[in-house]
DNA sequence: CTGAAAGCGCTTACAG
DNA sequence: CTGAAAGCGCTTACAG
C-alpha cells in the first residue's frame, strides 16, 4: 500500500472529475458544488488519500518546513528550548528540520547547501559561536529569521530574548532583602551582551540600595560546572570575605555551593546562594537553588509564533520581543 | 539573489548544453566529455547552483530526509541521543526532520499525516508510550525503522539497545567487592523489560556469591526526582536496614543520597550509591555518583547508522543492535 | 461550477 | 558523448 501510494490522479478518476476539482477541495479554493465536493471529501478519506509533500512544495515554492540551527544538543537548557519551537511548528502543520554545529565548518557548509536547495521555508536560530554574520547576510537575503537571542546580542533582524538585567536587580534586591551586602559574582564571559546585562542590573540594585560592589568579589566562569568549582577555590584561598553568590548560571551556582559547603559555609546561614536559568537541577539542588528564571521554552515558542506569523503575512517585528527573566526563590537562600 | 534562484535551466543555458548533461555532471552519471564537465562544474560553482530539493526528491522519489519521533525533549539524556543521531544525519547529507509526542493524539495525527506525505524517507523512534503497535505496523508497510529501545521492548523490527543486564551486574559484582550485602533497590515500573532486565542482572550477580536479595530491600519508583526521594524516606521510616542503593537512574539516585545524608547517613562509609544512566548530572553530584553508563549518543548513532546505510541498499539487521552498558566508579562508592 | 494545459525543477529511459 | 521528451504529483491562471 505504501509502495503505490494513492495520488491526486487516482482519487479524481475514482470521482469521474478532474484533479483540478480535487484540489480545489482539498485547498478550499474556487466555489464548487457542495455535493461533488462532500463525495471528493468522502473519497478522499475512505482512499486515504494524503498530498504528496515533494509535490506540493515543488508546485507551491514552499515546504511547509522550519528549521532550527543551533549550537549542540547537549547544552543543558536546549532541550527545552526545542521543545517550545517544535510545539508550534507542529500545531501549525509545520515540520521542523534540526540542524547542528557540533561538527564546526562541515556542519555549517551543510547547513548553507540546505538553505541553497531551498529545504525550508523559514529559520529560527540560537547562534552558534561566531556565525552572527552569516545568519545577518541571510535574512538580508530574504530568508526569514527569527533568533533566540541567549547571549544578548541585539541583532539587526528580529529576535526574541529575556530581561537579563531586570532578573540580575531582581536577585540583587532579594540579597539586600536578606541584608547580605558582599555578594561573590561568578560571572559568565564578558563578551556577552548577557553577561555585561546581568552584571548592571545587579550592579543596579546594589547601588540603589547606595552600595557599591566590591570589584574583587567578582570572578569570572565559563558557564560549566568546573569553573564554578574554580571560583569557589580562588574565593576562598584568597580569604575573600562574601556572605552571598550570584551565579551567572545553575550549574555553576551548584558547583560553588558544593565546593563552598565542604569548606565548611552553611547555606544559606553563611552564604546565600542565586544561579540563573532555573533549569531542573535548580530545584534538585541540595538545599533547592534560588535562581533566576529563564523563560526558555517560552522564548523558543514564541520565536518559532512570529516565525510562522510571518510565513502567514505577518510582518516580522523589528523590535526584540522580550520576555521576563523572574526570581524563584528556593531553600539557598532563605532555608 | 535568493528571490530568483538559479535553476539547472540557467546552467544549462550558461553552458551552451541540455539540462541533462547538466544533471549527469550533478549525479556524476553516464560517461560525459571532461572537458565540458569540467567547464559546467566551474560554472555551477561560479552561479553558485544548488539543486532543488523540492524538484529532485519529486523526480527521484525520495526526500534525503529522515525523521525522529520522540515522546518529549524534556527528558535529560533526550539531547544526548538527538545528537547521536543528528551528526549521522547531516554528515551523509541528509536533513533530520524531529517530531515530539507531547500534545498527545494531535502530536500524532500530525505526524501520521506527515507519514502519508511522505515526507521523509526513514525514521528513528523512541517510542512514545503506547505507540510500539503503530510503528510496527508502518515498518510492516514498508518505511524504513529502527528503534532506540531504552524500555526493553525487543520489538519485532530493528533495534538499537544497550546492555541493561550486564549493567545491573556490573553494578553488584561492584557493590560485592565492597562487601555491601544490603542493597536497597530502588527501580523503574516493571512493565518496562529494562527494568526486569537490570533486576535481573542485579540479583543474578548476587545469587552467584551465594546471596538472595531481600524481597524488602525493593522499592518502586517511577524514574523521577521526587519518586527517588519518597523510595529513600520511606526505607528510612520502615527501618529498613541497608548498606547500598541501587537506583535505576541518576536522578533517583542523587535524590535518595540528598535524603540519606539529610537523615545523618555518610556516604559511601554507611551507604554506598549507585546510579543508572551516567548523565552529567552523576559526576556533578556531591559526592559524585558511580552510575552504569548507557551510551545514549553512540545509541543514537548506531541507529541513524543503520537506517541510512538501509536507505543506501544495506539490508536492516532484524537482530537488534546491542551496546554495552559499563560502570562508571566514583566517590560515592568509593570516597 | 469545472476542466485542459502549462508549469514548478529536477531525473531518467530512450534514441542517436 | 549528448539531447529531446516524458514523467514525478501537485497548483494555478485561463477559458468556458
Amino acid at each position: 500500500m505504501r509502495l503505490v501510494p494513492v495520488t491526486i490522479a487516482d482519487v479524481a478518476a475514482r470521482a469521474g472529475v478532474s484533479k483540478t476539482t480535487v484540489s480545489r477541495v482539498l485547498n478550499g479554493k474556487g466555489e464548487l458544488d457542495s455535493a461533488t465536493a462532500a463525495r471528493i471529501r468522502d473519497l478522499i478519506a475512505e482512499m486515504g488519500y494524503v498530498p504528496s509533500a515533494r509535490a506540493v512544495g515543488l508546485a507551491r515554492g514552499r515546504t511547509r518546513i522550519v528549521a532550527m540551527l543551533l549550537p549542540s544538543l547537549n547544552w543543558p537548557w536546549m532541550g527545552e528550548v526545542l521543545q517550545g519551537v517544535v510545539e508550534v511548528v507542529e500545531s501549525q502543520g509545520y515540520g521542523l528540520l534540526v540542524f547542528t554545529c557540533t561538527r564546526g565548518d562541515e556542519s555549517l557548509r551543510h547547513f548553507a547547501s540546505q538553505v541553497s536547495a531551498q529545504s525550508f521555508d523559514g529559520l529560527v536560530v540560537i547562534e552558534p559561536d561566531g556565525t552572527l554574520d552569516y545568519i545577518a547576510t541571510l535574512h538580508e537575503q530574504g530568508l526569514p529569521v527569527v533568533l533566540i537571542d541567549d547571549r544578548g546580542h541585539s541583532p539587526r533582524f528580529p529576535s526574541v530574548r529575556s530581561t537579563n538585567h531586570d532578573g540580575a536587580r531582581a536577585a540583587a534586591g532579594h540579597l539586600l532583602e536578606l541584608g547580605r551586602r558582599r555578594p561573590l559574582i561568578i560571572a559568565g564571559d564578558e563578551r556577552f551582551g548577557c553577561v555585561r546585562e546581568r552584571l548592571a542590573g545587579f550592579a543596579e540594585a546594589y547601588a540603589r540600595a547606595g552600595l557599591t560592589l566590591d570589584a574583587a568579589l567578582r570572578l569570572d566562569g565559563d558557564f560549566t560546572y568546573e569553573s564554578g568549582r574554580l571560583a569557589a577555590r580562588r574565593a576562598l584561598e584568597h580569604g575573600l570575605e562574601f556572605d552571598a553568590v550570584f551565579a551567572h548560571n545553575d550549574v555553576m551556582a551548584v558547583a560553588a555551593m558544593q565546593v563552598l559547603r565542604g569548606a565548611g559555609r552553611r547555606i544559606p546561614e553563611d552564604v546565600a546562594v542565586i544561579g540563573f536559568d532555573d533549569l531542573p537541577l535548580a530545584a534538585q539542588a541540595d538545599p533547592p537553588l534560588t535562581a533566576v528564571r529563564q523563560p526558555v521554552r517560552e522564548m523558543g515558542a514564541a520565536a518559532a509564533r512570529a516565525l510562522l506569523a510571518h510565513l502567514a503575512g505577518t510582518p516580522l517585528p523589528e523590535t526584540p520581543a522580550i520576555l521576563p527573566a523572574t526570581l524563584t526563590v528556593r531553600a539557598s537562600t532563605t532555608g
